[in-house]
DNA sequence: TGTACATCAGTGAACGCGCGTTCACTGATGTAC
DNA sequence: TGTACATCAGTGAACGCGCGTTCACTGATGTAC
């Protein structure tokens, strides 16, 4: 999340009060701090504003009105998504689709409001929002490509990733949602994931 | 739902507009309509009291607050949701396995925002709700069993257990996100779910 | 190099709104006699 | 059978709050001359 953690992006330009430098990008990483922090409840317009040191009516010179700002965090988010479903460096397709599926459930229990915001029905229709949707569909296809790798069949690719897709983000909102015991701690909770994931891999490629 | 289509609940004793007779059940009857109709936004206690007909501080005399008001809506629509998941006739274990699959799907895009509050943040802390509690566990009952039922290994079932309710859910919640299409009508969906389900429950019941 | 000025990203006060909740109250009901 | 009264589920006005958004403004900046 180096949006986030990068302390210099907070205020560039700390000297001057007026003209900040990079609001639109301050105003982002605010909007990811208060959803880590506080959740999506607090996740208002003035909230965010306040947050990051600036007058309420300050974001409308970068953004058009609040959905937009929303789906502004939402795109960073789904730049952080991708990034995490990418880390692994597992050297069989099934090994890395197994590592993908853990990145898949442990980005979201890292970041529960942010993936709700990411998925939510608020930013349910990406059209307004052409840089979240080219965001959002580039981690997508992250997932397209291993399952891709993954099996021979051009065919089924659709239909198994329908089915892969549904597994993993179904695993990830159960257990966000506390519908899934989430297991003691870090490790059990890993396992979990990686045995799920193993007994649906093992159906999805053969033909119908 | 037939706690919303029956239209003696909205009023019992329409005669006398004091002593309501059944405000409780009227209200979380309106509830479900505003959820159906409007979606989750338009769900304030204010306008479930106004379109109940009542004012606004007559639900404090049945719901604690607005979550407890919240709870109960969510708990009628979980004994709707088993009752959907047990409609299914279907003669082998399998067989019952993708019809509940289908109706699980069925149910929440038939009822998407309803499904949004029964499994969203807003109630995942189930221990104040006892009544809501109950039903939602009931409900997960269901899907239990038909799992039990299609394997004879016991020790296999947690595991099985959360890898197809996290393909069923998943796949439902995508579809409400609008992140898998859905196909041109109702028909074509279930193709989709029904083969999914297939592929997904071929590698669910061997061991690892 | 110094000054006038256009640009524009900020300010901060104000708007109207709908919200959850409270409060003192009141009308209808059922029961005791 | 008729009346007094306790009960309690309603009313409706009011509370304070935080929200998204607007508006006239102002301070800092960079450029033209």
């Amino acid at each position: 999340m180096t949006v986030v953690t990068n302390p210099s992006l907070r205020r560039r330009k700390p000297e001057s009060a007026y003209h900040h430098g990079d609001l639109r990008r301050c105003l982002v990483a605010a909007g990811f701090d208060l959803l880590e922090k506080h959740g999506a409840a607090s996740l208002s317009l003035r909230q965010v504003a306040q947050s990051a040191g600036v007058s309420p009516a300050a974001p409308y010179a970068h953004f058009a009105d609040k959905t937009a700002l929303l789906a502004a965090i939402a795109a960073e988010g789904f730049v952080a998504f991708k990034a995490a479903l990418e880390a692994g460096k597992a050297k069989t397709p099934a090994a890395r689709l197994e590592a993908m599926a853990l990145a898949y459930v442990s980005f979201a229990r890292r970041h529960p409001a942010l993936f709700r915001l990411m998925f939510g029905p608020e930013l349910a229709d990406l059209s307004p929002h052409p840089e979240l949707r080219e965001k959002a569909v580039a981690s997508f296809a992250v997932l397209q490509e291993a399952i891709a790798a993954s099996q021979g069949r051009a065919s089924d690719r659709e239909a198994v990733m329908t089915a892969a897709w549904s597994f993993v983000h179904g695993l990830a909102v159960l257990m966000l949602d506390g519908r899934i015991a989430q297991g003691a701690d870090e490790r059990e909770a890993a396992r979990r994931v990686k045995e799920a994931a193993r007994r649906i891999s093992r159906g999805l490629h053969r033909p119908t």
